[in-house]
DNA sequence: TCATCCAGTTAACAACTGTTCTCCGTAATT
DNA sequence: AATTACGGAGAACAGTTGTTAACTGGATGA
C-alpha cells in the first residue's frame, strides 16, 4: 500500500513538482533549448543550486515533463480507440477527448508539440519513445477489429501511427484555436471529424 | 533585366547571406529561441554590431529563413500535385521528391519542422502562412483532378491539408533517416508510401 | 538523546548576452 | 575632384548565465 512519505521526502517531491510547473508555465513563450536553469529557480522562490537536487540539466527536466505530459495517457488512448460504438461516434468520441485534454493541459500538449522536433536531444527521443508506444497500443486495437481482418502487421502499424499523427496534428490545431472564437472553434473540429472520416474510409477500402 | 548589383549591395548580400548560413548550421543542435545574435556573427567572423545591418532580431532572421526554406517550393508542389501519370506513380514521385529535397537541404527541413511550432511567435507565423498557401495550392491542383467532382470546397481545402501535413511528417521522417541504414530507409520510404496510398483510397470512396 | 543525513542557502567564479555610441574606410553620388 | 552614404569595427554598458564550494538547520534513525 502507499507508505505515507516522511516530511522530508514530501517537501522534496513539492518543490521538484514547483520546479516542473514554473519551467511549464515559461515555456510557453519560449523553446526548453533556451531556458535557462536560473529563471526557473527564481520562479518558484528558491535558490539555483538547488534545482541540482532535482535534476541533473534543463534536459533532465525535459525528459521528466514528457513522462508527465504523456505518461499517464496510455490508458485514455486504449479505451478511445476500442470503443463498442459505431464508427462514427467513435470518431467523435475521439475528437472529444482531444479537445477536453487541450482545454484541460494546454501547457503540457504545447509542450509536446514544441519539443518533438525540438532543439534538445534527449527530450526528442523521450517523446519519440512514447508516442511510439501509443502507435504500437493503437495497433493492438486496431487489430481486434474485425475490419482489420487480412492486414500484414506492418501496414496495421502504419495506419496506427497515421492515426497518432493525426491526433497530434489535431491537438496542435485545438491549441491555436485555444483563444480564437467559437465558431473557428467549431471549424476546426469538423476540419479534424473530416480528416479522421477520411482516414476511416481509405482504412475500409484498403484490401482493393 | 537583372541589374549588375553594386560592389556595395553585392558584398553586403554576401554577408547577410553569410549570416543566414551560420545560422542554420548553428540551429541543427538548438532551437531559434536560444540562438545568440553574437553566436551567429562569431560563426561568420564578423563584429556582432554588423547583425543590426541586416537584421532587427534573431526572430527577423528567422522570418527571413522561412522564405528561404519554403519560398522557392511552391512550384515544385504544384508540378509534383498535378502530375498527369496514373496514381501510384504520382505518389512514387511525390515521395522520391520529399526524399531527395531532405538530401539536399537537410538544414532548412530541420528548422522548418522544428520552429513550426518552436517558440518564436513571428517564425510560426511565417511557417503557417506559407504552409497554409501550400495548402490552398494543393487545393487548386486537385480541384482540376476529375476525381473531385462533387467535393465542397470545405473537404477540398481539408484534404489538401490532410496531404501538406502528410508531406511534412514524411519528411521528418527522412530526416530522422538520414543517417541511418539503406534499408531503414527503404522501410520509411514504404510506410510513406502506403500513408499517402491509404489517403488516395480514403478520398477515392469519400462520396459514398 | 545524539549523531547523521540532506534539501536548500550563500558567495563567488569566469564567461557570456543584447544594445548603444562613436568611429573608420571606401563605394557611390554629385 | 569633392562630398555623401553606409557596411562594418571597436569599446564599453549592465545583466545574465551554469557551476563550484563550503555551510546551515531541521528531519531522520540508532
Amino acid at each position: 500500500m502507499s507508505h505515507t512519505l516522511g516530511i522530508r521526502q514530501a517537501q522534496k517531491q513539492k518543490t521538484r513538482q514547483a520546479l516542473l510547473d514554473a519551467a511549464l508555465a515559461l515555456l510557453e513563450e519560449q523553446s526548453l533549448s533556451s531556458l535557462g536553469l536560473r529563471e526557473v529557480t527564481r520562479a518558484v522562490g528558491v535558490a539555483p543550486t538547488a534545482f541540482y537536487r532535482h535534476f541533473r540539466s534543463i534536459a533532465d527536466l525535459g525528459a521528466a515533463l514528457v513522462e508527465e505530459a504523456l505518461g499517464s495517457l496510455h490508458p485514455m488512448i486504449r479505451t478511445t480507440v476500442s470503443a463498442a460504438d459505431d464508427h462514427g461516434q467513435r470518431i467523435k468520441r475521439a475528437i472529444e477527448l482531444i479537445a477536453g485534454h487541450v482545454d484541460a493541459y494546454p501547457a503540457h500538449v504545447r509542450f509536446i508539440a514544441r519539443e518533438r522536433h525540438g532543439g534538445v536531444q534527449p527530450v526528442r527521443e523521450a517523446i519519440r519513445d512514447q508516442l511510439a508506444r501509443f502507435g504500437q497500443e493503437v495497433k493492438d486495437e486496431l487489430a481486434k477489429d474485425p475490419v482489420s481482418e487480412g492486414w500484414s502487421e506492418d501496414d496495421l502499424l502504419m495506419l496506427a501511427n497515421l492515426y497518432v499523427d493525426q491526433m497530434l496534428i489535431t491537438a496542435s490545431l485545438f491549441l491555436e484555436a485555444l483563444e480564437a472564437s467559437p465558431e473557428e472553434r467549431e471549424r476546426v473540429c469538423q476540419v479534424a471529424e473530416h480528416q479522421l472520416r477520411l482516414i476511416s474510409v481509405g482504412r475500409e477500402h484498403w484490401l482493393d
